[in-house]
RNA sequence: GGCCCUAUGGUCAAGCGGUGAAGACGGAACCCUCUCAAGGUUCAAUCCCGAGUUCGAUUCUCGGUAGGGUCACCA
């Protein structure tokens, strides 16, 4: 058979180069040992979640905490799946979570030398290499129809076969020369197959950088490599792309594991050398006691929107995802929790090997932990960028008096304190925790555990005394002393020793007015709150929740 | 079903032939305390099963078992 005239005839394209010309223009890149180059490679289909960040940060990390290269390549070959503005929406989530690209698709970049980075730009690459393969026998074009495979496939499930374009399943591998243009002519559709040379008895020990030593079957499959519109398939894409931009280290889900003896063989057929592997493992969830894997379908609070609109501090999400990254990042991060993350030594080989299962308990611990660090005018800031993306118009209108929320974000912060307080888990639980501070959102609730006759006492008996000037102890020294009155103990241990002797002791003094006050029966230190929202509110408070 | 991966408390996990089997989250108790938190001090809770190798296996080997992944002109 012609295969020079069969190339010819397939691929007919005008714009192919000398294949070396390729490798010149896409030159080796010239980088100090042990530096990474790594990608992250999503197809455009619709938004980051919270797996490709996850994915994200292990490559971004290995990339730069070994002076390497980070870069953003478009997968979309699969013109179906396209979703409009996908590629920006990709940057600016990982952004807002501090992930950058150093190159890429839709980066500005003096880097950008190994691009397009689209790989529908990148067509007439993949095309010159189908047609050297077909010249060398080591392709070929399959007219089958979708029905003809469905039915080879529904007679290979009855026998218990593998599935697949295979041995001498592979109808079209032996066409004959007329045949082949014979169908042609006919106008006939067609792929090209990769004419594998492989046999599935043979098993090669793999070296996956995350999972360490891999049995592999070879491959014997004769995959698709070009699809009937001319563009190539996930797997050639990345052989020819993942060589040409220099990816030294490709770091993907597990679920590419059982393809990886395709691109095993492609990379041997095409002459590259291949890039290090390592696969990651997914995060899981429990379902109806049920563990699988997170799914974009099924699960809300896998979508990166989730953790915005909620108002996680993303340098939680961000050091969440590290603890079940990197073994070691939750020890060395509480040894050094004023250092950023990006100071840890990330290695690959502490890379986990099992699933892990999404532990929100543990993301909330460690989100209170980060933003129990912030000064209040940081937390400020940040409480204030949510209020205006997802807050209602009170909550946008308390905002505007900055120094008034700093005050009160200094009292639930704890900032001065020993230790600062964990109250401010989110910022939409965060800015919650602010309502009663203003009179429009107040609301409250008076469940008081007294009788009338006690709760009126006590809240006229403490506006009488209330004075703002005094420090906490004089104003506690004021609580105590109405205790009496309504026959309460104003020493705890007093009470404790002979609690039948009393009604009550302070702490339900205390309970009477910071309901009131606050409307609730919990709050941080009420003394500074009635010092924050003033005398007169103070007392307008006290007298309206006088029981009528 | 074939092939591949994985297996230490409820969860994340350290361990890399001899340990009282770390630590963190979560849970419980106590202390502190004007409430709630925070903080402090304790406690409960783990090596999937069976063989083999070895003086000795959580650790190495082999078999089970369980969980996960994958079998497209999708990535």
């Amino acid at each position: 058979m012609d295969l020079k005239k069969l190339a010819q005839t397939l691929i007919p394209d005008t714009d192919l180069l000398p294949l070396e010309e390729y490798e010149n223009l896409y030159p080796e890149r010239d980088m100090q040992k042990g530096a990474e180059v790594t990608r992250l490679a999503p197809s455009p289909t619709g938004f980051i979640h919270l797996g490709n960040l996850y994915s994200a940060l292990a490559d971004e990390r290995l990339a730069h905490t070994t002076g390497g290269i980070f870069y953003l390549r478009i997968e979309d070959t699969d013109e179906k799946r396209k979703v409009e503005g996908a590629v920006e929406s990709v940057i600016r989530s990982l952004k807002y979570f501090g992930i950058n690209f150093d190159e890429g698709a839709e980066i500005d970049s003096p880097l950008n030398k190994y691009g397009p980075y689209y790989q529908r730009q990148r067509a007439s690459i993949y095309r010159a290499f189908v047609k050297d393969l077909i010249e060398k026998g080591l392709a070929y074009p399959c007219f089958c129809t979708a029905e003809e495979l469905d039915v080879v496939r529904e007679e290979q499930t009855a026998n218990r076969q593998i599935t697949g374009y295979w041995g001498s399943y592979a109808k079209c591998r032996n066409l004959s020369e007329e045949q082949i243009y014979q169908n042609i002519q006919q106008g006939k559709p067609f792929v090209i197959r990769l004419k594998s040379q492989g046999n599935p008895e043979n098993k090669i020990i793999f070296k996956d950088a995350i999972k360490g030593d891999i049995t592999v079957t070879e491959n014997d499959q004769d995959v698709v490599i070009l699809k009937s519109d001319g563009i190539p398939t996930y797997h050639f894409a990345h052989a020819i792309d993942d060589h040409f931009m220099r990816t030294t280290l490709v770091i993907r889900g597990e679920e590419w594991l059982s393809s990886l003896p395709i691109h095993i063989e492609l990379f041997n057929v095409l002459g590259f050398k291949r890039p290090k592997y390592g696969h990651t493992c997914s995060l899981m969830k429990v379902d109806n006691g049920v563990k699988r894997k997170l799914s974009k379908r099924k699960d809300p609070e896998l979508s990166l929107d989730y953790y915005r609109k909620a108002g996680y501090y993303p340098v939680a999400v961000v050091k969440y995802l590290m603890t079940i990254l990197n073994s070691n990042f939750e020890e060395w991060s509480n040894k050094n929790p004023q250092t950023p993350y990006t100071e840890f030594k990330y290695s690959i080989s502490k890379m986990g090997k099992s699933g892990a299962l999404f532990d929100l308990d543990k993301l909330n611990d460690i989100s209170k932990t980060e933003l129990s660090k912030l000064s209040e005018e940081e937390m400020y800031n940040f409480l204030n960028a949510w209020v205006q993306e997802f807050g209602t118009e009170q909550d946008k209108e308390h905002f505007e008096n900055k120094q008034y929320v700093c005050k009160i974000l200094a009292l639930i912060m704890g900032v001065g304190g020993k230790k600062r307080r964990k109250d401010i888990e989110r910022a939409e639980q965060g800015v919650s925790l602010l309502t009663y501070f203003f009179d429009d959102t107040f609301a409250p609730e008076y469940n008081f555990r007294h009788d009338k006759q006690t709760v009126n006492t006590v809240l006229s008996e403490f506006a009488k005394v209330y004075d703002p000037t005094d420090d906490n102890s004089a104003w506690f020294a004021k609580v105590k002393a109405i205790a009496p009155s309504v026959g309460f103990a104003s020493e705890m241990s007093e009470y404790k020793a002979n609690p039948e002797n009393f009604k009550g002791n302070v702490s339900d003094i205390a309970e009477i007015l910071r309901i009131a006050v606050t409307g609730m029966a919990n709050s941080p230190d009420l003394c500074t709150i009635m010092g924050i929202i003033g005398k007169e509110r103070t007392l307008a408070r006290l007298s309206n929740a006088i029981v009528k």
